[in-house]
RNA sequence: GCGAUUGUAGCUCAGUUGGUUAGAGCGCCGGUUUGUGGUACCGGAGGUCGCGGGUUCGAACCCCGUCAAUCGCCCCA
């Protein structure tokens, strides 16, 4: 049989082993314990969707959906579409599964998601979320309960410590399209000063001109019309209740008047959990209030706010979680007693103590290889017939008796 | 899509101004030590030096191309 060539992994995919998983899995299960603190119902959404679930909620950003999504044609010729994140998944599910009858709806799910991107610190092609939304209140107390809960999680990871909040508003649907105005025309004034990119982005996004890490546009970005001067009323009065209830709640948070969103969608609160300890890819958790969305994808008005945060970011922040210690080895010394060290291994294992048998290679060295374990005790079955334990002053009583019984 | 850096054993890395059969540690396999908590000794297997081309008497080393990884830019729902 002719030897192939080895087929290399996806570009931007990775094979997560060892400590990495275990950290991996701390976070989600971190999560899991938190969202239920929170009385957040868990939801298991499609891996991927039709294509429109998530053009038409990404709308006039037409170089996200053409150049940044996993789509594919099935035998059918239908457009499908890696999910790229969750909320347009949730916001579809809210509206094709009848969940309209349990709003206002509080969701939480985690899981991978996919976007032809460049890899680098922190971004994957396949990469994980976990994610809280809640479909259907409009109030800012809502807007506060999640944040109250993203910065609970932190803390339970361990993490808080050098990572901030920060808080913006985009204000009501009027506010934010006032303010945009203004951006536009004042950028305008100096369109020929600004980086190319940014000169561009005055055009498509303008708003994203506010976060440039050009040093040509950070001049321009300091003076640029601020959204507290174009909020109205009602929209100052709910970025200041979702201020007051933060405080309420013992959150802490800086304001960030340059956070913005791109999509139009948003509205009110935007916020992201920000550390230096990550390089370039900073953002460890981020979200904001998208009162527009479920209107896109043809719903009615439907008021939501939700996060999401990276797993594999936040298990960086995370202080390596060690694998569990075992508990007993079982050296084989005389082959011909396999079968005890079976049946004692597994005996063990009921008793929910962890136990590894070696009984391969060199008879020699199997102790060796036992002692490289680590393991709370080791038990050599000899050549006599007897065996031997070995183990600290709290290794587990158990142990004895049940070798006891499979002597 | 663009830029910088890096590709030598399963892993982490040496490898002199270009010079004979390319090295170490760890890991793996075997032997010695009859061992009681990661540490001893001896030996073995394991390498298209990322891949292709070029320069040269001679290339892991220099040049070109290509692929990949890492970090950054763009983008960030």
């Amino acid at each position: 049989m002719a030897k192939i060539e080895t087929p290399r992994p996806i570009r931007g995919t990775q094979d997560i082993f060892g400590p990495e998983a275990e950290t991996f899995a701390y976070v989600v299960e971190t999560f899991e314990r938190i969202r239920k603190l929170y009385r957040f119902r868990r939801i298991e959404m499609p891996v991927f969707e039709k294509t429109e679930v998530f053009s038409r909620s990404l709308g006039e950003t037409t170089d996200v959906v053409a150049k940044e999504m996993y789509s594919f044609e099935d035998r059918g010729g239908e457009s499908l579409t890696l999910r790229p994140e969750f909320t347009a998944g949730i916001a579809r599910a809210y509206l094709t599964g009848g969940w309209q009858q349990y709003a206002p709806l509080k969701v939480a799910t985690h899981g991978p998601l996919f976007r032809y991107e460049r890899p680098q610190k922190g971004r994957y092609r396949q990469f994980h979320q976990i994610d809280a939304e809640i479909i259907g209140a409009a109030e800012p107390q809502a807007d506060v309960e999640l944040l109250a809960m993203a910065d609970h999680l932190l803390k339970e990871l361990g993490i808080a410590a050098g990572v901030t909040l920060q808080l913006n508003t985009l204000g009501d649907a009027d506010s934010r399209e006032a303010w945009r105005a203004a951006l536009v025309s004042y950028f305008q004034a100096f369109r020929a000063e600004l980086s190319e990119e940014s000169q561009d982005r005055l055009e498509r996004n303008p708003l994203r001109i506010l976060d440039s890490k050009d040093p040509r546009d950070k001049p321009f970005v300091a003076d640029a019309p601020k959204i507290d001067d174009y909020l109205s009323g009602e929209a100052q009065a709910y970025f200041s209740q979702v201020c007051e209830g933060l405080k309420a709640a013992g959150v802490a948070w800086t304001r960030a008047p340059a956070l913005v969103r791109g999509l139009d969608y948003y509205r009110h609160t935007a916020f992201e959990f920000v550390t230096d300890r990550l390089g370039a890819q900073g953002t460890v958790l981020g979200g904001g209030r998208y009162d527009g969305l479920i209107e896109t994808l043809g719903g009615a008005h439907t008021p939501a706010v939700g996060w999401a945060a990276g797993i594999e970011r936040l298990a960086m922040l995370v202080d390596g979680t060690a694998e569990e210690p075992l508990a007993v080895v079982l050296v084989v010394e005389d082959d011909a007693r396999i079968n005890e060290a079976i049946a004692a291994q597994q005996a063990l294992r009921r008793e929910g103590i962890s136990a590894e048998l070696i009984a391969t290679g060199s008879p020699r060295k199997r102790y060796d290889k036992a002692v490289k374990r680590a393991p709370g005790a080791i038990v050599s079955l000899q050549h006599d017939g007897g065996h031997r334990l070995s183990g600290d002053d709290e290794t587990d009583p158990r142990i004895s008796q049940i070798l006891a019984l499979y002597r």
